[in-house]
DNA sequence: CTTATTGTGTACTAATTAGTTCACAATTGA
DNA sequence: TCAATTGTGAACTAATTAGTACACAATAAG
């Protein structure tokens, strides 16, 4: 190697996410990334190599990001429906407060998935997944400790949970009214089983 | 008014309508738009203005839709957990059939919107309440039936339909599994009490 | 048939898009 | 110090974008 590089790829990048997420895929321009990571383009090319594998980069990062949120909430030393309830609650929080108005961005990502889009569309539901099976594990844990009914189906309440949670923040995007997503996370919560 | 137009503007819209629900907005060009209904873009902004008032045409008249395919689905002579249960199966069927795939027009529009970007998002809030209202309405009715608990409160589980049906949309557009969709609705289901 | 009026198709504009090229800057190893 | 190598910024390209201008077609009223 000769001359380094002037720039931390990764902060780059984490740069570059926070735009795809604010804006999608479609509406963020190469001035947009360049901007926000205060790149040229000849750098951003030469580390990224194009605008579609930064995106894709950029969904991976939030993948990873997401589900050890997700683990790190459910690890909590509380009963699952309390740990849950706080999660959702702090969902709720921030899309009040106004970050989390950006919504999902997996959800976003989803939303904006076209038929032809294979390899984004594979990404979005690996995310899903992996976030759904952070909630299996948990909810199979809660389970032997006697939290949950033996005949819940935690694989299917798991499903739920994700689901439910991607509608969750979808609504709040558009309406962040928090008397109304606590309705819905009550509702959710009730679902969990008495 | 001297030489009449050769187009019906209805079936204008709901053709701009599907490419717009399909693609998104920002993804939809004016030549998708044009070659999609047949005009030119002459008649094309003579009649809906430009791409944006063709846009959120194209979301009121979805609303509408989509209100009285609601409205329709729990006024049939069922108990209502019947009526949700058949029409959330339904939703179920159209992705994995394939058309559903393109998700619910209001999330897509949910999902992409801006900050800045307020008359769309009004329209989107304004959609969402619709429905809710419908969910609202029927889950009153049948609660002065008996057939949910005095002690319910119908309007939360109205918002946690509208947003449970806006998750199982975008997951399902990820992943349109058919299983995993109907785990996801048997729960909700069994949240509108015992 | 003539005239006024409105719809339509073609060709344009000016801006923006993703992506490339290339001269030059900055570094390492000899 | 010198050559080889790699990063960077600015200028470029070719395509596409939303929107406009205008000649011409088709009709209604007289």
């Amino acid at each position: 190697m000769a001359r380094p590089r002037e720039f931390d790829p990764v902060a780059a990048l984490e740069r570059a996410m926070r735009v795809f997420w604010a804006k999608g895929y479609e509406s963020t321009s190469l001035d947009d990334l360049c901007h926000a990571t205060g790149l040229g383009r000849s750098s951003l090319y030469a580390a990224f190599v194009d605008k579609r594998e930064l995106y894709l980069r950029a969904l991976d990062r939030y993948e990873e990001e997401a589900a050890s949120r997700v683990a790190a909430a459910l690890a909590r030393p509380l009963p699952i429906r309390e740990a849950i309830a706080s999660f959702l609650s702090r969902i709720i929080d921030d899309i009040a407060d106004g970050p989390g108005r950006r919504g999902c961005f997996i959800g976003n990502c989803a939303a904006e998935l076209s038929r032809q889009d294979r390899e984004a569309g594979a990404r979005v539901r690996r995310s899903l997944a992996r976030v759904e099976a952070v909630f299996r594990d948990a909810l199979a844990r809660a389970q032997a400790r006697g939290e949950i009914a033996a005949t819940s189906d935690v694989n299917a309440l798991a499903r739920f949970l994700t689901s439910g949670i991607q509608g969750l923040r979808l609504v709040g995007k558009a309406n962040p009214d928090r008397a109304a997503l606590d309705d819905i996370a009550a509702v959710m919560l009730r679902c969990l089983g008495a």
